[in-house]
DNA sequence: GTGTGTCATGTAATCGGTTACACGGTTTTT
DNA sequence: AAAAACCGTGTAACCGATTACATGACACAC
């Protein structure tokens, strides 16, 4: 029984290979078991009052700081969630992200990131070597289909799948990518437009593929020609789109890109041919991402609250992982459906000074207005 | 000894719940000891082919996929990083992390994310509750001075600061936020302008003040007098400064914004006032995230090359936990220098149909050039 | 005074890996 | 032919927590 629990020299030194202090060395010091230093420490279990205080001076005195891997270890609790991201990167990701970590932290749970995985093989390693250090995953990554997912999973680590791939028999969240395209196109064939082109993802993404088809489908039933050129989600690619469109022998009079990326892309592209939007050639993007309402003009699209989205993905997932074992499995596939939302990239009245930097609501709206800022 | 060693329809299942095969379940199938088993996995230690073979074919019917948690408890290392973030959010630090990220994936790490800490004490929790989670700690967030570091680090957790609160005898890696601002407000001299005004970020962050300091001296230096807005480095605070400034008795012929997203927001603001940038006000910001060039007119700012920043925050953590335990720490302050680009937000000439986009080089750039595109 | 119930506490198994060391069998050396 | 070196393999301790169960002390009822 010693007293002057604190100041112990010994431990307060930090230079050296001090190793971290265990919950050995504090029940060594408070002279008790260990079994009661975890249950002063998660306030689960009785003890008496005496024991409390002197576990908690011990630990204070060790600065004494749980091992979460060991206590996962023993729980099979990480309080974890991996999520698997494509190669892609943009504002579109690090929004979702955004959201997910902030229910994360709210549920007590942290985030794993895994990005850039070029191909399934790829990512299916990443999902492996997940195991062990998560108790749920996010699926974002296209290269994941099914089989891949089959292959990369041993045990039972819940999903949710988020990379357009929905269905299947597993819990997912998918967006209406094929109403938001039709959306887009019958807004700016309603606002005069008839030589519209489209610039695609990339051949091989889900999402991508949708938006062509919702696109391809609106236009043949206006009776209207399609011109496609395919890009690759990023900038970049969309100012070469929008290059090549600029010089078109039938140069467009509206462009609907795949995502705002793109679209800002297309957008600087063809000002830098001397073109005015929205006048010569009305500009529509899909996702609306910040930079969507900053560009000028600022860009009309579709509606995805992606942190929103982000934030109720996560948790669901929490929710999932928290029910493990109940009766009914969640395997629900949750469709968000985008929101037009109407800027002057599309709309030559909405382009004067009175009503600048895009926070003009969609006359076409087809979602429950919320009003909020951009 | 028995053959047939796939196709086990017990293990195949998928739907139940059926624990995930451990390293033993291999070993007794295999007929080795896991130890056999262990080493066949890592590639580490002498076995036979027959050995080898019997343990690849036993792995493969069960499916089994070794538990990170367990062997990082055993090998106390868990191949992870921590990022402690402020609960700013924006592209600056996107970027930064999307730097970390490839970085970590090349090196076989991962990277583990917590943000949004408010104060010092949910950021001093937070790095708590990575002990035995991470191998390493990046602390971006700038509510962790040295006193609170200490207060959640039990044990050797390396880490590298990058919350501007550098030297201290930890590794650090700080911008030259002063030398930039000096910069900002030299280059808008230069180009004849006189009442310049600056929206500085949130009073008790370090990067704010210091780039404040810097822009004080330099007024100071040329005789101007000084006019400052507070922001909070959020595009909406610069949108709220922007409206200030335009509507104040002498109003400014430039601004210097403390971040790229105050100068955007305030950009759109003195634009909605019917100013023109920048022949009424020019415009600089500092970060050069990806959005500055995108703007209208495209944004002159401080470069920092950001995903280049965290990419070698990232290999430099990572050399210094393998490197644990040699004879010299790593305890050196690196100063990243930002790079004055001039787009034609502050410069008329460079407003011209000519050249947009803001891909021009910098006249007075600082560092050496290198000559990528935005 | 013995029996029973309550309650704080301790002992030891466990989670799923890694790995030091021991062991038995070959091969090589002297 | 005996000793030494080597090699593949297994046993069991260990990483640092949690927790089921056993234990012992004490209070109360009979």
């Amino acid at each position: 029984m010693d007293f002057g629990a604190d100041g112990d020299p010994e431990n307060l030194r930090e230079g050296g290979g001090v190793k971290a202090a265990t919950i050995r060395d504090v029940a060594e010091r408070a002279d008790v078991s260990v079994a009661s230093v975890s249950r002063v420490l998660n306030g689960a279990g009785p003890v008496t009052d005496g024991t409390r205080n002197r576990v908690l001076e011990a630990a204070a005195a060790l600065q004494y700081v749980p091992h979460s891997g060991a206590r996962s270890l023993s729980t099979s609790r990480t309080q974890t969630i991996g999520v698997i991201l494509p190669d892609l990167y943009g504002e579109f990701f690090s929004e979702l992200i955004r959201g997910m970590d902030v229910a994360a932290r709210s549920l007590g749970y942290h985030l794993i990131v895994s990005s850039s995985h070029d191909d399934a093989e790829e990512a299916s390693a990443a999902i492996r070597s997940m195991r062990g250090r998560v108790d749920g995953l996010i699926v974002l990554s296209p290269h994941l289909d099914a089989a891949n997912l089959a292959a990369g999973l041993a045990g039972r680590t819940p999903i949710l799948l988020m990379n357009g791939a929905g269905g299947e028999n597993r819990a997912s969240i998918i967006v209406d990518n094929h109403g938001g395209a039709v959306q887009a196109v019958e807004h700016l064939i309603a606002t005069g437009r008839k030589r519209i082109a489209h610039i695609s993802g990339p051949t091989g993404n889900l999402e991508a593929e949708t938006r062509l088809a919702g696109y391809m489908e609106a236009m043949a039933r206006a009776g209207l020609p399609t011109t496609v050129v395919e890009g690759a989600f990023t900038q970049a690619s969309g100012q070469d789109a929008g290059v090549a469109l600029a010089a078109a022998d039938s140069r467009p009079d509206a462009v609907f890109a795949g995502n705002d990326n793109m679209a800002v892309g297309a957008m600087l592209a063809l000002q830098d041919a001397g073109l005015r939007i929205p006048e010569d050639v009305a500009i529509v993007g899909f996702d609306d991402v910040p930079l969507a309402g900053l560009v000028r003009p600022a860009l009309t699209t579709l509606r995805i609250r992606i942190a929103d989205t982000g934030r109720s993905a996560l948790e669901r997932l929490v929710r999932i992982i928290t029910a493990a074992g109940e009766a009914v499995a969640d395997t629900a596939c949750e469709v968000v459906r985008p929101e037009l939302v109407v800027r002057p990239s599309s709309h030559p009245a909405t382009t004067s000074n009175a009503n600048p930097g895009g926070r003009l609501r969609a006359t076409a709206a087809t979602s429950t207005p919320k009003g909020e800022t951009i």
